[in-house]
DNA sequence: ATATGCGGTGCAAAAAATGCAACGCCCTTG
DNA sequence: CAAGGGCGTTGCATTTTTTGCACCGCATAT
């Protein structure tokens, strides 16, 4: 939208830092991005970057102005879905923050599903930890977040949460493969797979071990779910996961088993959205379903 | 603001319903706006007017949109209020609908003294009945709303409730003078003067009358509570206000006595904002303080 | 029919935004 | 300590955008 054009410009300064690099990514000279900050700050009635040597960074009252920028580019989002809506084209966007264990199943199927009624309807998936998903959030730079144990939930709107309990994976010959559960000490005692400290399942494991005494040591530590799912076929160790990121039938040399409860509360994943805000009719509709689908897999 | 213009154009087109009356309005040619509303149409992908042999009207997209601007005004007007605030100057505007009973005392005296603090902070105040005044909220044309007795209450916050009974008012050598509660068959037994229906205290009197199998005869129907409290002292007639709009060192010649609670129940001041929204540091302040005051000023 | 009002368009004039080159500044670097 | 490079900023000519004016087609009112 044109009229929102300096707007974008000053998000670009102010990501960049630098006038020069942020006329370069837009696409014009630095006078000309210069003179249209200049002038907007003159209209503004104040400046809104610090001139430091060597380049510029956002003073509070930018800041302010920015998140003035978000909610308005968000809320003529909004709009647009809702004519598109009433002219019955039902176009729309949606931007969704999730953790990954998101990403393999549920994710796209929910979005193929959602695609199948509503071709006109287009998705941006990040991969966001739990604190980061928040702050894309409260940036209006996603409307939903989908995430296990989040942080902080100021601002945060709990549409559906659903209790996960954390599964534990391992190749189908390996030697705990028969037991229906397994309890946490087994896993500490073997070579073990685990996430970093940013992700939710680890959070719950180090708080577990914790609890007994113990400490998780894995070999290996990653951030990256789907090297743990490959790694524990390669050396027989352990790796965690929730079971909304595992599926039975996807490959038959790995099994999941779910931690014994009392070993290890379930975790929860949570759809949420910032709180307050009214969701463009394409994001809600989207939550509405992934909603449904969510209550119906617990775990 | 500049990059405001195009909505400002579109409103002042919704507002006249012809493009001719709203150049005019906002001096510049028909042409030019014309072209301005086709482009930015062409941009957003829908148009926004019914165009009509006589003139045009918004469609529900336009609806929409309008609806968007006015959002972003107000937001931009609270981001203003806040970097003015950071920067120590404290400027601000405040944007009020009321009752007329607030108008003689309460307000003037809540606007002195807070601009007695803030000389910075501007105000605007409009006398809006019940239902408009809500209305006023919604599309953001003021920030808070001093009503007594609401219609309708979605959108609508209260910050702040005062009960207020329903005063009668007369002159101070009128045959009731000397009691100190009046009873509601000794007025409606009386010549008395009130405010038509669209006003608070009317709808009460309506209601208690009808309780009884009674109703109101008014010699005198007006929207003025002033008429009101000066025609009580030319034909002995009892007049009714709720006691935010009296002042008994006012004028010695009229004196006022509360209908009896058994036969009205007291009615509610609401100090109240839009559902959600967050107000401009200044009109948050101010609302502050008027909460204040109202909670010692019950009657 | 004729006249009047409406929204929309072609075209030239006016206004605004842009690119280019240069300036002054500060920090780094030889 | 001087030179060099990066930064934001400014003057000026050029390009792009916006405006005003005259005019069109059209529907209603007279």
């Amino acid at each position: 939208m044109r009229h929102l054009y300096t707007f974008s410009l000053i998000e670009a300064v102010a990501r960049s830092g630098s006038m020069r690099k942020a006329a370069e990514d837009m696409n014009l000279t630095a006078s000309a991005l210069n003179r249209r900050i200049r002038r907007f700050e003159e209209e503004f009635g104040t400046e809104l970057f610090e001139r430091l040597p060597g380049g510029v960074r956002l003073n509070p009252a930018g800041e302010l102005l920015l998140q003035h920028y978000r909610l308005t580019q968000s809320d003529l989002a909004k709009v647009q879905g809702q004519v598109a809506d009433l002219t019955g084209e039902r176009r729309g966007h949606v931007r969704i923050a999730c953790s990954q264990a998101l990403l393999p199943y549920f994710l796209p199927q929910q979005i193929a599903r959602y695609r199948a009624e509503h071709p006109g309807v287009t998705f941006t998936v990040n991969v966001r930890d739990r604190t980061q998903a928040e702050e894309e959030l409260a940036t209006y730079a996603s409307d939903l977040a989908l995430v296990f144990e989040p942080v902080y939930l100021v601002d945060f709107e709990v549409i559906q949460h659903v209790p996960q309990r954390v599964h534990v994976l391992m190749a189908a010959d390996h030697p705990l493969a028969h037991k229906p559960e397994l309890r946490l000490r087994d896993c500490l005692d073997r070579p073990h797979v685990a996430p970093n400290a940013r992700y939710g399942v680890r959070h719950l494991l180090d708080f577990a071990a914790r609890r007994v005494g113990r400490q998780l040591n894995p070999v290996v530590e990653t951030e990256s779910f789907e090297l743990i799912r490959h790694y524990v076929l390669h050396e027989h160790a352990l790796g965690f996961q929730i079971p909304i990121g595992l599926d039975a039938s996807a490959d038959s040399r790995l099994v999941h088993r779910p931690l014994a409860i009392r070993d290890l509360q379930p975790g929860s994943l949570i759809l949420g959205q910032m709180r307050g805000r009214t969701l463009p009719v394409a994001s809600a509709k989207f939550a509405l379903q992934v909603s449904a689908a969510l209550s119906t897999a617990e775990a």
